[in-house]
DNA sequence: GAGGCGTGGCG
DNA sequence: TCGCCAAGCCT
């Protein structure tokens, strides 16, 4: 009934499936959430994020209700943010439109906002049992390597090829299991770099193994390096308080809060940087007067070291949100309580010891 | 459809 | 230190 290779595949995954949260207990809502923790997110990093989030969040309408602030805390340091909005603006549209059910087709779901092509095929196979064929990264490399495509995935082509495979080979009824079990084969056995070819249940059907080329699959266009960028930021200090300000909705850590700087510019020192960058973004002018601290952080399209510097408002200067979404005066202990990326958290942290 | 979008781990 | 990679989606 099964081909060889399902079968195998599933015989390994009864004896080697990972006990995870959402696993235990695979309400829709849980399947949802762990989905879009896992996009580009290792498992081992989204357990604790998930079990904080189903303390916090027990229901979609526990999401629904909650301030777009809370909701970021809580994703806080697990990266794209644009995954925690979006969830927040689908809780409230399932509220609306679905009874506060997520809907059990991968039509519906797909116009849920952050659920794309394939997360809307694992909810559908893994929460509600539909023979939907779902195709993400492990299961690319996997049928990359099983069927030997030397088209690179990163181009329409691959890309077609592999989701007609995925679909070909998908089993019925089960393509839950299935796609549970090709995703965790590639995440524990055929890893990207050196595949535990001699563990694998696949093994003897592997056609890029039996030609010995498994560590070339996928072929992947690769992009240009990435470059790397000085960057400014001001803890400008009133008696107790720093201010802060929070970063439009859109972009790079879309919703967080920061302390105020930005990128140096050709010619610029780090004070003209940072005193350019201060008058632009609130309109008043700062007496920078002690280096703090220097960080370095790699994001997804550049690297960045960032100088923090200890400032003071000079004379009676008012801030104004001229090119942030918000800005607020914020006590030292009280910067937990504002969402913020990994520099900024240090910096936050950092300066709570100081205390 | 090519590029933007975080963070942590690893060789 | 550096590049690559990880349960993708959106514009």
């Amino acid at each position: 009934m099964f081909s060889f290779i399902t079968s195998n595949l599933l015989e390994w995954y009864s004896n080697h499936a990972r006990q995870l949260p959402w696993r235990e207990d695979p309400t829709p809502y849980r399947v949802w959430i762990s989905e879009i923790m896992s996009q580009q997110t290792q498992v081992n990093t989204v357990i604790p994020y998930f079990q904080r989030w189903m303390e916090r969040f027990p229901t979609v309408e526990d999401v629904a209700k909650a301030s777009l602030q809370d909701v970021l805390l809580v994703w806080e340091g697990l990266g794209y943010y644009q995954r925690a909005r979006n969830i927040h603006r689908a809780a409230q549209k399932i509220m609306t439109e679905h009874n506060g059910k997520l809907p059990a087709n991968v039509q519906a779901l797909k116009s849920l906002p952050g659920i794309g092509k394939y997360s809307a095929s694992a909810i559908a196979s893994i929460a509600f049992g539909l023979d939907e064929a779902a195709l993400d990264g492990n299961i690319r490399r996997v049928l990359s390597r099983l069927f030997d495509i030397s088209d690179p995935i990163n181009t329409a082509a691959g890309e077609k090829r592999l989701w007609q495979l995925a679909q070909d080979q998908l089993p019925s009824r089960i393509a839950g299991t299935y796609n549970q079990a090709l995703m965790e084969l590639g995440a524990l056995v055929c890893t990207p770099r050196s595949p535990h070819c001699t563990q694998c249940p696949l093994s003897q059907f592997c056609q890029a193994r039996l030609l010995g080329v498994q560590e070339q699959r996928p072929i992947k266009i690769t992009k240009s390096t990435i470059p790397h960028i000085t960057v400014t930021a001001a803890i400008i200090e009133k008696q107790d308080y720093v201010l802060i300000t929070r970063r439009p909705m859109n972009g790079l850590l879309g919703g967080m809060w920061e302390f105020p700087g930005g990128k140096m510019q050709d010619g610029e020192d780090l004070n003209s940087c940072l005193e350019r960058e201060i008058k632009e973004e609130l309109g008043i002018s700062i007496s920078i007067n002690q280096p703090f601290g220097v960080y370095h952080h790699a994001y997804t399209h550049y690297r960045v070291t960032l100088h923090a510097f200890l400032c003071t408002l000079v004379n009676g200067d008012k801030p104004k949100p001229l090119q942030v979404e918000n800005l607020r005066w914020s006590k030292i202990s009280e910067l937990s309580n504002y969402p913020m990326g990994k520099i900024d958290r240090q910096i936050a942290k950092e300066l709570l010891k100081q205390l």
